[in-house]
DNA sequence: GTCCCTGCAAAAGTTTTGCATTGCG
DNA sequence: CGCAATGCAAAACTTTTGCAGGGAC
């Protein structure tokens, strides 16, 4: 079992944990740390990622990677939803898709892996970005 | 435009492009440079990196990251499909699920994002390791 | 001759780790 | 006291870029 081991909410933990449920752009790391770090000037790095990587493996937070930047961000939305990545200026929003029931079996069914789940993201313009060019 | 520019298919990059359509695994880039070497010791780095990224510009190769890992993976197969990525060992295999037509027009009116496409990534476990833990 | 390609080395960027210090319990 | 958390600095990694040399056309 994947246990996770108890839990001190300190002021830096407490404070990157509302960055990160009151972001709804999906900040990265990066982000939060510039978020945070007026409130707690001392704060560094190291804390920041010890916090995120904390909190994801508690269930607060979730990680994720969309489209060919590397980068880490972070969504404070633990509930199962999709995101759409613009293509032009790389913002990520949310978005809820249900898809069949059936997709989940046919995916384990064609690969004769064990499926417990998917990630759903769509590639598009934003309103923004949809006018200029392409 | 993104017109391509003219391709000189030199050794290397003929190797690199070969690297990658034969395999199945998904490589990173740094499989493919180890791959390629012992046929090209000479080779380096970054020839590998601008080959990738030229393959990809001109569609012959398709890059793709997926799950936690922030690494680039390719895949020689450029055609429509989905992957599937095992928690436990993170193998990527390929997959094609269709999803019913009506979803990319579901995911522009929930959003206003114009949309042009999806990756759809499961998440489960491999045979190897759906026996051992969890 | 010109231009593209390569290889090496260095740079840039993100994330992790080591270590001494601090401070709660 | 004992242990976990912090902050700083350095390390680990992936990917990109600058530059000089060399080959193709």
């Amino acid at each position: 079992m994947t246990s996770p081991r108890p839990f001190r909410l300190t002021p830096q933990r407490a404070a990157v944990l509302r960055a990160v449920h009151d972001a709804s752009d999906h900040p990265t790391a990066r982000d939060i740390f510039a978020r945070v770090k007026p409130g707690l000037p001392g704060i560094g790095f190291a804390t920041v990622y010890r916090t995120l990587n904390l909190l994801v493996e508690h269930g607060e937070v979730r990680e994720l990677r969309v489209g060919e930047d590397p980068v880490g961000r972070y969504d404070g939305d633990t509930g199962r939803h999709d995101h759409v990545r613009c293509a032009g200026c790389g913002a990520v929003a949310d978005v809820t898709v249900p898809l069949p029931d059936t997709v989940q079996g046919d995916a384990a069914a064609a690969s004769g892996f064990r499926v417990d789940g998917y990630e759903l993201v769509f590639v598009g313009r934003c309103p923004g970005c949809a006018g200029e060019r392409l």
